[in-house]
DNA sequence: CGGGATCCGTAAAGATACTG
DNA sequence: CAGTATCTTTACGGATCCCG
């Protein structure tokens, strides 16, 4: 008998033993956001340790939800079907986290790691010109080391994500501070609501500017209402 | 900053903070089946400590999910609406349970206590006689201390659960072990396959036994499909 | 550089007993 | 009935190191 477990046959309680463990919950996520490397994953979850993340891959793989192959020289981890089928698990831990959390206690764990590369896979090229385009954004209220950022796109690949300057021209320029990109990220407050308070300033190519809100997705979870101030 | 926590403002890692912590979602299912009073929810989680439960109710209270009111002399939790607008979130968790996870991994938990508990609360009274009826459980498997129990459905009333011979009349039987009444009850194996295969018994009220597969509600995730053996 | 393993101190959970 | 108190065990965090 295991133990460790809840000893429970109840099918929640049997999911929970896998689903409810530290960190697991933030990994799924980032599987269901496409991560498939270790590296990757880690970036995803900077403050959960190497050794910890390991473990838990271990168990996602026992548990059938996550899959480990080889590709070339390194190794790569995705989800079997089931755990696609978590997606839906995901996606309602997150709506009620969007619709009960307080928006003040999220703004207290801003981060621009988190969030530029939260933004980074989340930009769609498609709306965008069909040579590379270089944004820079500026969080004017972080010290110069975490200030600036820039996303490199280019058509029909991932996007890069630098924090030191690639020596590109840049086309689009946003100059905001964290908290203030953080919030139109999650939709408590539009970029054109942020520019008109002076939160946000725009500059650079006029075509960029004017079609931002199509290539600049939103989190996925920004059009789920609030139902908390 | 609270260092206790994933240290991420996405809605899915702060709903976890919560929603994941050990027992919680168990908790929550407990919340979500009816249960209000401390020893009710504890009854349902036997195997957490009540210091812990105790804290894990405070945690919840504080995070806006329930509240504790005076009920007479003692206390009782209910789920606010935050709480409430959890049920997608349990029901998702139990149904990629009842689909993934393994029939033989759940049936290695088997506890009649949490199940003739679970059957209890799901027990239908509308289809039954309009007079107590008296419904009595043979697990032939177990050591004669948990064997039998007895089920007392009284119209517009909270159905009882008794280990120890409440003295009535008895209005049907039901003699079988518990692996086969908790395939049953998840929906792995129908009652009347069951009785075909000789491994579920009824005898006395007609009645009672014509519609038994109405009164005896299953488990809420005995309709899901399974998609593992 | 990707992909870990090891060691050690702290924090959470389990077991059991007891109380207003 | 509704919890505390106490002690032990396990899990986790953080730093460091290893290896192809």
């Amino acid at each position: 008998m295991n133990d460790s477990g809840y000893g429970q046959f109840c099918p929640v309680a049997m999911a929970a033993e896998i689903l409810c463990s530290r960190w697991t919950m933030i990994l799924l996520r980032e599987f269901i956001s496409g991560s498939t490397r270790f590296n990757d994953l880690r970036r995803g979850v900077p403050r959960m340790s190497p050794a910890l993340l390991s473990k838990r891959l271990k168990d996602l793989e026992t548990a059938g939800i996550v899959t480990r192959v080889r590709e070339g020289g390194a190794s790569a981890y995705r989800l079997t079907k089931a755990g696609e089928d978590l997606r839906p698990v995901v996606e309602a831990v997150g709506a009620w986290g969007q619709r009960w959390i307080e928006t003040d206690a999220s703004l207290k764990k801003l981060d621009p790691n988190l969030l530029m590369w939260d933004i980074r896979r989340n930009i769609d090229p498609k709306p965008m010109p069909k040579t590379r385009s270089v944004i820079e954004f500026i969080f004017g209220d972080l010290p110069k080391a975490r200030q600036t950022w820039w996303l490199i796109v280019e058509p029909e690949q991932d996007v890069d994500l630098c924090s030191a300057d690639p020596g590109f021209d840049v086309d689009l320029y946003l100059a905001t501070d964290l908290r203030t990109m953080t919030e139109i990220w999650m939709g408590y407050v539009t970029a054109a609501r942020a520019k008109r308070a002076g939160r946000l300033t725009v500059t650079g190519s006029r075509e960029l500017e004017a079609n931002l809100t199509s290539w600049l997705t939103l989190s996925k979870f920004a059009k789920v209402d609030k139902l908390v101030a």
